[in-house]
DNA sequence: TTATAATATTCGTATATACGGATATAGTCA
DNA sequence: TGACTATATCCGTATATACGAATATTATAA
């Protein structure tokens, strides 16, 4: 089970704070999260694994594709949701995370198309 | 000048985290925290000195002492403010934490005979 | 069955961090 | 001045993490 180490730890690093922040409110598959980052798949699986064992985000597959959103119903679950708010209110006007936001409109038409996204 | 990731960090270290919750009320000395902790002080000035260089805590001098506090006011201020909270809310009623308010007290006797901490 | 697409994991390497102990610095007081 | 106290920094080591690249896994479709 995560302890306070181990969140502290998953919001500790900026790119799992961006992934972190796109699914604050959205249900993405991994290929939207890579294409959104412009980032290596292996490097998004690797954080999204590690978010996943920490119990930040849950994931459900349908068909070919792993659909992440952050998760807010367990342990450390109102910690959980108040950093994530205080990040996003903190950061959502600010580089690089603005960025990713707008490059998440650009994913959704084309991820759409193929997998079932819920964004925002 | 701290950026995200200086403040992802900061806040991303158990010990660290003890300081800040300790810091988030009161204005104490490294000894008192030394002892409220029971770590050795280099320990602690190392960690002080990176929440110093992050801008998370501020430092005024006076005769012999160091005392620290959480800073609120400056770039980051209200983030930093939302995840002291936060982390407050959610930890202060678990170990090692809780803990630490408890020794905390004690500490306030003997450290007040000789400087002038002020504690909640 | 074969090909393909989505996702996950492994591996080696470079980097970074925490720690304890020792030591340095600096201010105070006798 | 010299002793003492509070705090800060240095040093070597052990550990841990992130990364890219390659590869594995799993599911779907032709």
């Amino acid at each position: 089970m995560a302890d306070v180490k181990d969140i502290l730890f998953a919001f500790s690093e900026e790119i799992r704070l961006r992934i972190i922040l796109l699914l604050k409110d959205s249900l993405l598959c991994v290929n939207c999260l890579t294409d959104t980052l412009s980032l290596p798949q292996p490097t998004i699986s690797r954080h999204l694994a590690l978010l996943r064992r920490t119990g930040v985000v849950g994931v459900s597959k349908d068909k070919l594709y792993c659909y992440y959103t952050v998760k807010k119903d367990d342990p450390f679950g109102s910690l959980k949701k108040d950093l994530t708010k205080a990040f996003y209110t903190a950061l959502k006007g600010t580089e690089p995370f603005k960025g990713d936001f707008r490059r998440l409109r650009a994913v959704e038409k084309h991820c759409n198309a193929n997998c079932k996204v819920k964004i925002k």
